[in-house]
DNA sequence: TGATTTTCCCAAAGCGCTTTGAATAAATTA
DNA sequence: TAATTTATTCAAAGCGCTTTGGGAAAATCA
């Protein structure tokens, strides 16, 4: 066992008090240039590094950020949270931040955030998957507790900090190639619409329809967890109906598997027969462009914004008051060949 | 804000001292019944919660266990580690543990775990996607940090916690279940067999293959991260190579997908052209069920390991002395509808 | 009944760090 | 040269909790 050495004995190898030492390493003016030499040297030597409970105590600041990952099990987020956090990841511990996560348990959510508010076990968290309306903004708020949304709220864009992709623009535009080229029956195929993040993407594709002097239609419209199975029936449902679609929109690369599948199976091709777009979130695991033919896609890394989250957060716990950060990413449209003009029928 | 209130405070309200008050709410047996109902009374009455850092500082204990992703980021655990962790977190929370989640950043992955046991962070770590021959175990029994292996280390049985499924015995069983319905040419799609799982299930479909007299062929076996794409690939170039499988193992659910694309694309029908047969993680997403045919595979719930491990660790910390827990589970073989007698050419 | 336990509670000493309020020495200023 | 500043350093007081070492009252024993 590597033993830790703490501040004091370090102090009284270097002959010096706590204090100065403390200062020292902590970078504090008031400390001479030499001996603020002499005690990193000696720190480093050593190997001292402070006790983070200690420090956390005295100061109050738990430099850590807490993740709770809602306990109602959302499939929605689950394969996406590590993506996501594989991105904030490099972002806190290259800012010395640790990450608190929480994740289901009989304690319920709304409890977790009291806690981590009331004891400082965080100095802030990420809230994820918003929903419509969520509770989670005006708790925090009234926690007190630094918090960033990614995504949004509804139509919410003021009182808290957040960071958003255009979904909705994202499938205005993705609609728009698809009528473009010539469609008029355009699926859409989306995650459940209790998230903010869903309802944008209808929203943006029926104001595309709309643009063109189309009627969106419902009975085209999907919105359930993302799945490949999901992604399969309806799929299978949409492409075996009367009126059937001749594209299909897809909020996630979930979806595309299944969706493939049943294609196959009806011997449609794709790019040719009917054509797909689906959102991409640039999960590792699954490649838009190594499908056949390649998915054209609207995409926006996750991770990415992973990254970028956090660093807003962090800057938001350091510099104290420095307004509310709000970022909308816009989205990439990315055509590849699973789109194609209208077949003739 | 919610004003936090302290020992001292409870104390005085009580008109006891902090010494009581402490022992009380911690179930110390030299405080009197009624005292303690009073205490425990109070404390829920204001939402008394003892700040966690104070707490850490004076017992030295962290509540907290650690995990610490790979930073060379491995498309093997990335995807399958939320499913894990959504079973581990039940059990943190439930027994008062926190998740302290490190991932990427420059700090290297080796110090992390030096930190961890040398502040005194955590009181164990999970090691999750161990290798043939993992550095991690031998750093952490040198520092002495209490920690159980998702899986194991090449060959090693001692020495180490952990929780394991019988990878072998499920990939001797689903070979078998093939050669048994008359196949004789059957590939194998592993994951990167850096990691013991992989390795595990190539031994077993090796095994079973050697027990039936059939020679493993290097040429139908692949090693490589668990994507759809490398799925598609492989999968396509197998079915088309001149002495073609008729049967495939893959070792996960993330590969079928894949898998199913480049059947289809052959117009091979599953289950009648060829048979396939997978891992199943049990990965919300990605349901075997679903599938058209349903997929035949051998499952174990990687979020029920999680469970287990979290409770396992937690013994460990708790009890200190009780000895290393080696957990291995067998695995089922769920016959579907992919897999059937071998085609007559 | 006096001696000994047992029961219940308390004051005070840490845990390892930061920070306040001084103190001393050196440098400036008048 | 005396009076002020400025530059460094320190002792000590917390942060909020646990835990040690008693002590007084009540209960038990001889």
């Amino acid at each position: 066992m590597i033993w830790p050495m703490n501040l004091k004995q370090l102090a009284k190898h270097l002959n010096l008090s706590q204090t100065t030492v403390s200062r020292a390493l902590n970078g504090y003016p008031e400390v001479g240039a030499e001996t603020k030499r002499r005690v990193d040297e000696a720190a480093r030597r050593v190997g001292y590094r402070p006790n983070p409970h200690a420090m956390r105590l005295a100061t109050g600041r738990a430099h850590a950020i807490g993740h709770v990952l809602p306990a109602d099990r959302m499939l929605q987020i689950d394969p996406h949270f590590s993506d996501f956090i594989a991105g904030a990841g490099d972002v806190y511990s290259a800012n010395g931040f640790d990450v608190l996560l929480h994740v289901g348990g009989s304690e319920d959510e709304q409890t977790v955030y009291r806690r981590y508010a009331q004891s400082g076990a965080v100095d802030g968290v990420v809230v994820m998957g918003p929903r419509l309306n969520d509770w989670r903004i005006d708790l925090l708020t009234e926690l007190e507790l630094p918090f960033i949304v990614h995504g949004r709220v509804g139509d919410r864009e003021d009182g808290y900090a957040w960071l958003d992709i255009d979904n909705r623009g994202a499938f205005y535009k993705a609609t728009k190639l698809l009528t473009d080229l010539g469609h008029r029956r355009i699926a859409l195929i989306n995650g459940n619409e209790m998230f903010t993040f869903a309802m944008h993407r209808r929203q943006g594709y029926e104001e595309a329809l709309v643009a063109r002097g189309l009627q969106p239609d419902a009975s085209i419209m999907t919105s359930d967890a993302m799945t490949e199975e999901f992604g399969y029936r309806h799929t299978r449902r949409l492409l075996m109906s009367d009126d059937r679609p001749t594209a299909l929109l897809y909020s996630s690369m979930l979806f595309v598997s299944g969706a493939i599948r049943a294609a196959h199976e009806l011997n449609l091709q794709i790019g040719r027969d009917v054509s797909l777009i689906a959102h991409d979130d640039g999960l590792p695991f699954l490649n838009a462009e190594g499908l056949v033919p390649a998915l054209t896609t609207v995409r926006s890394s996750i991770r990415a914004a992973g990254s970028r989250v956090a660093e807003l957060l962090i800057a938001m716990i350091n510099e104290s008051e420095s307004g509310e950060p709000h970022e909308l990413w816009s989205v990439d449209l990315i055509v590849r060949g699973s789109t194609g003009p209208v077949p003739s029928r």
